[in-house]
DNA sequence: ATGGTGGCGCGGCCA
């Protein structure tokens, strides 16, 4: 089973890159963040076309994500347990016996801003509600753009980052805590290149110097961890004429 | 460099 993840940065903008992405890759799920796209407007039909489904949660201008997937969704869910938020940053779906979750974790915009205390309280209820599929699933993947890079070998340059926002204490703290209740980030399960990025801003030539950061991931649940055979990202579609800032990431699972 | 680039949607917010 092939579990991907992807923030488009707008879907409408983006959806030949993700289909020409999806005939190309064929992942078994795919996780969308920031599709910025009511639910009126997603386009379905262009992914039921390939052979797919998909299931969305969508909102005007901000936020939205969306999955991909061969089979069909069940048991779907769009909130985090006990946590009221009307941006729309999580889908959650039953896939054979794979509980996946789509994740858009909120940015955090700079540290000790109001969006920075958001941040924390959303990533406390996530915690709380992975804790609790660990117990009514078997398997259990979290992938999606989760504003944190865990460590400083996922920062260009830790000195300059030290602190700031997706880099502080306290987030990788929220994201080590998630961690210790079973689950593993798939990407660091195998020997990879060195300076290896997920996102790169806009600005300034990031791309083309490598100024990145990887805080795209996928969890995989300690017995799904197990049976994960390989974990890697795709830079191919960061290349392309008006890419996402972000970057695919794929692992893929051996399941009976 | 309180800049820089991009999306949404048409002014200013968010990343």
């Amino acid at each position: 089973m092939k579990i991907a993840t992807w923030n488009v940065n707008s879907l409408r903008v983006r959806l030949e890159h993700v289909t020409d992405w999806l005939k190309q890759a064929q992942p078994d799920v795919l996780g969308l963040q920031e599709t910025k796209v009511t639910d009126e407007l997603f386009p379905a039909a262009d992914f039921e076309d390939l052979g797919y489904h998909v299931a969305y949660s969508g909102q005007p201008t901000y936020n939205g994500v969306a999955v991909v997937s061969r089979l069909p969704p069940a048991d779907v869910v769009v909130d985090l347990e006990g946590y009221d938020d009307p941006a729309r940053r999580v889908l959650c779906a039953t896939y054979g016996d794979v509980r996946v979750l789509n994740l858009y974790v909120p940015n955090g915009q700079s540290v000790g801003s109001e969006k920075y205390d958001y941040k924390l309280a959303w990533l406390a209820a996530l915690d709380a509600h992975l804790r609790q599929d660990l117990e009514r699933h078997k398997h259990v993947v979290a992938v999606g753009d989760f504003n944190i890079a865990p460590d400083d070998r996922d920062v260009h340059d830790p000195v300059q980052w030290e602190g700031k926002i997706l880099c502080s204490p306290r987030e990788r703290a929220a994201l080590g805590g998630i961690l210790e209740a079973g689950f593993k980030d798939a990407f660091r399960l195998f020997e990879q290149e060195e300076k290896s990025f997920s996102w790169w801003d806009y600005r300034q030539g990031a791309f083309r110097r490598n100024n990145g950061l990887r805080i795209d991931l996928i969890l995989a649940s300690d017995d799904l961890s197990a049976a994960c055979t390989g974990c890697s990202i795709d830079v191919a579609p960061r290349r392309l004429q008006r890419p996402s800032d972000h970057t695919p990431v794929v692992a893929e699972f051996s399941l009976p």
